[in-house]
DNA sequence: CGTCTAAGTGAGTGAGCACTCACTAGCAAG
DNA sequence: CTTGCTAGTGAGTGCTCACTCACTTAGACG
């Protein structure tokens, strides 16, 4: 028989176990046996902690929550700069959790999950959407955005620009400063008068904390 | 029995059934059975066309190429221009054929199919994004594009838009002519000179010929 | 018309899956 | 140590799915 854990500690493991199934396996091998086999017991230890395989997807999306929306909204004043600093830690999570991006994007966890699961993830994605659009209707409303560039468009260039960086390929060395150069182009593009001389006053690095 | 079709025929309705099938249903529910209740046959009956499930992914995967790639390049000699008509056709596809775009998109079809097929998906994801990178390096090396936007960012911005237009809500009516804003903003921001007042020279609506 | 080919069918078959159950055994408290 | 609790197990169970097979019959052709 294998080690015992309390009931707790097994769960969020189950659950960590799951999101890893799905995210480097994919679908197709996401079943009962892989999580367990990833977890190091047998299939049936899961329905000790869990009632049914959709409750342990559901426990998957909460630990995913966690991942995305920790520290969020950034409260930082300047709105451009309060999406700025979004943009880079969600670029953080990406790579620091690969598969998340694309289990979010895609629609794969929605398939393996219960409704009420497909609906909280559509959550996540309209959650981040609203933050960018309100972000730029603040910025544009208090005459930060260059005035060729609406903030309906500029959103869909915010979320495509995260969407294309977050499906590129896991972003080898050479490639790994271009998420930083995307946002410091699309800062350039969309504040007034951002375009002089690319000396201005780029956005802060912010080395700093993670609220 | 059923209405009986020659091979060639049924082997194409078979194909588009199953593209049908997963793009409107997802993944949890692309069976044999799903498919050939589209088509108004038996399950038996679709392995007397194909010899696998496999092999109708296959078959499907070389629909959505034959969907994607017609007309592609397209032949514009300014390059700009050149990009800007593949991403109104891109955008015209999506719209015509919903479920495509999510398709190759997410890695729904990638579950599906055989590494061979994988591959293929991820050929023509290769192919749209070498053709957007070819058209900015040729504007950038032409000088056509405005200097502070490297070629690298702007191929980011303008994968993503498409990525995030494609993956948007199938675009209620008032949002129609989003894509087409979106668009003209990205032009202005990458051509040289493209910003001065909005009323300068925007790009020609080409109301005109699908090559 | 009769003949032959092959598209179509219903009833399987075996494999893999989520989930159950009777039972074992680690661990905490008395 | 004994007792009680529960995490863990191996051997199922029933279900769904891809795929097969013996057979039927549409329909092209002589």
């Amino acid at each position: 028989m294998n080690e015992r854990k309390p009931a707790g500690s097994r769960r969020r493991e189950i659950a960590g176990a799951a999101l890893k199934v799905i995210a480097e396996q994919g679908l197709a091998r996401f079943t009962s046996l892989a999580i367990a086999r990833e977890v190091g017991v047998s299939d049936a230890a899961l329905f000790r902690h869990f009632p049914t395989k959709e409750a342990i997807v559901l426990a998957a999306i909460d630990r995913v929550e966690e991942i995305l929306f920790t520290g969020f909204p950034p409260r930082v004043d300047d709105p451009v700069e309060r999406l700025g600093t979004f943009f880079r830690r969600r670029i953080a999570v990406i790579r620091e959790n690969p598969g998340v991006a694309r289990l979010v994007g895609s629609e794969q966890l929605a398939q393996a999950a219960p409704p009420e699961g497909v609906a909280r993830v559509a959550g996540f994605r309209r959650r981040s959407q609203a933050f960018v659009r309100e972000c730029l209707d603040e910025a544009h409303s208090r005459g930060l955005l260059a005035d060729d560039v609406g903030p309906e468009e500029a959103a869909v260039l915010v979320l495509g620009a995260l969407l294309a960086l977050a499906h590129g390929p896991a972003a080898g060395r050479p490639r790994a400063q271009l998420p930083e150069r995307v946002w410091r182009a699309l800062e350039r593009v969309l504040r007034r008068g951002g375009r002089r001389p690319a000396t201005s006053r780029p956005t802060r690095p912010r080395p700093g904390p993670r609220s």
